[in-house]
DNA sequence: TTGTAAGCGTTATCAC
DNA sequence: GTGATAACGCTTACAA
């Protein structure tokens, strides 16, 4: 078979074309599925095609189409496994496509992190970016992305942009519903462990917290709050700290997230209290961590890859991506770190 | 600035040459960093070049030098921040270079694995591929590479290829000093915590486990081995099984990894036992994990992203792969999950 | 329904 | 040192 090339190495459109005695164009007729085409000569060239095991060359495609067919994504590790998930949605989605995934992480404390960005952006001319969370949040970067007219998915808790360029899930209503089902468990002494400034999740999951607290006539103010870092060390301080205040004994301890719900129970464990026994922790993300903590730990799950999938859809589809769905439910995932409230001494 | 391109959008290698009144090719050799160019012009064509921001296109550069600047990374998810790791060791690499990072996960229990990783290579032209355990020990695959003509990287545990086409840590080792470790504090009696068949990183941390318990005359017959499966749960319950097993009392667990050392420190809680003042127990691969188990878990930690980096480099300067740096060592993370061994009973 | 010719932005060849 | 010119593999006018 290997005679039958004209050239050295692999199969180019224009071996195809001469082995099926048709014209380079009609070739490209058939690698772009057009409608005009002779029914018989499709299936002549297809069957050329796969003798020779001929695959389009994506480089010539993309210089001739004066586009890239590379989708971007941009993220400061939030946590591994959000990133991981969200790169298999992305992948999911473009499986089937021509599109690649460059993957770009960046310190967003970076001097230098926008001049980055647009460097990314400028080399790679993506077809489009997906932001995740915290650097989802920027609205200088969006601003950014625009003028470099780069299209853009954000992925975020709260309303960030317009539904043809989001992705989200609603942070404050899960929090609430979390908060909700430990005031069905009876507690009426519930605390927070918000997550740091300068994360929308952090404000969205304290106004959910707030807004149980107050529905249901509980003590909400700033008192009962404690700011973590969204790190382990930061809850077991965080979680300590509430433990430890006067005049408070608080039967339950929402996260913010999984990993700082960690050091609540380790904070707890180290103060002589038995979790769920003597207090319920909740978190928040369902990262891996969740199933090996002990108790294993109540949490809420969203659901990542799909919310990544249809990110990219949004990319590839511009025309339609007002239509592709945006906002994701969440799930209360109910393992051992919860329970009944115990009855007040 | 906008009036002096002749084309409509970005600047193109014929703006340049025109406004700095060279033809093309002189261009490409700046770009190029070609040392025959006359200092002067070289400066001319530099100033052109930063002011009217322009930027090679990767499409048309990969098309006229007929390969692709790009790299691939193959695996099946052993654990997310190993990927993620291994990711951003790749990026360091190529960060100064032209080089873009195309990921791509599968699935190693897929019937149709290899028609996927060939339908990648032979779509992606990358010009080498990165292989991360346990795929890389799949030497079938290796030959699927070599035939498609893709030059490949393995990382592992032992020496699966040759040094020129290999990261590896040494996984024996590194388990056998862990074990010796335990018996500089006094450990007598030490299980293993296998980790499961078709890896080979099992083989070689059950390997060191027993040279160090055969060369310190204490028992490494398979009666002190439970095999898990790299999962929490795997772990408890093989925990669970030494911890139950009649006439023996191990002070001491090594598990295969992080993971089900966090199982093996749930199954002795559930029994009562106190970690590490009843038994201690020891990790492999100082994941996110690691400290957040209680007590936090000592553990063997390898420097991926160091690996990650001289995989790229072997792969962007094959002429070179030889001299660099293929075999890297771990260091023991001593954390709380680990102490001296209660005096026998 | 199919073909011709020109062009996408870059580099290699081979002159000057 | 530098510059025409022809590739590279594909697509899009525009014809036929």
């Amino acid at each position: 078979m290997s005679g039958v090339l004209k050239s050295g190495g692999e199969p180019t459109i224009s071996d195809v074309a001469r082995i099926s005695g048709v014209s380079k164009k009609t070739v490209s007729r058939v690698i772009n599925r057009s409608p005009m085409l002779n029914q018989e000569t499709r299936l002549r060239i297809e069957s050329v095609i796969a003798e020779l095991g001929y695959v389009p060359n994506p480089a010539a495609r993309g210089l001739a189409l004066r586009r890239n067919f590379v989708l971007g994504m941009i993220y400061d590790n939030p946590n591994a496994q959000m990133v991981l998930n969200f790169q298999e949605g992305v992948l999911d989605a473009i499986r089937t496509t021509d599109y690649a995934l460059l993957i770009h992480p960046v310190d967003r404390y970076s001097p230098t992190l926008f001049n980055e960005i647009r460097s990314f952006v400028v080399h790679q001319k993506p077809a489009g970016v997906m932001l995740l969370p915290p650097l989802s949040e920027n609205d200088l970067l969006a601003d950014l992305l625009t003028e470099l007219g780069c299209p853009y998915v954000r992925m975020g808790s709260a309303d960030l942009d317009d539904p043809s360029r989001l992705v989200k899930s609603s942070d404050r209503q899960s929090m609430r519903e979390a908060t909700e089902y430990l005031i069905r468990l009876g507690h009426r002494s519930i605390a927070l462990v918000k997550g740091p400034d300068g994360f929308r999740s952090s404000v969205e999951r304290h106004m959910g917290w707030r807004e149980a607290m107050l529905t249901h006539n509980m003590g909400y103010d700033d008192q009962h709050v404690a700011v973590g870092a969204y790190t382990f060390d930061s809850g077991k301080l965080a979680g300590g700290k509430l433990l430890d205040q006067p005049g408070t004994s608080y039967t339950a301890i929402v996260a913010s997230n999984d990993i700082m719900a960690a050091g609540v129970i380790h904070a707890a464990r180290e103060r002589g209290l038995n979790v769920p026994q003597d207090i319920s922790v909740v978190g928040f993300d369902d990262t891996a961590i969740a199933e090996t903590t002990w108790p294993p730990l109540t949490t809420v799950r969203w659901p990542i890859r799909d919310m990544a999938r249809s990110a990219a859809l949004k990319l590839i589809r511009p025309e339609s991506a007002g239509e592709e769905q945006y906002s994701f439910p969440t799930t209360l995932v109910e393992r051992e770190s919860t329970a009944f409230a115990k009855p007040r001494t």
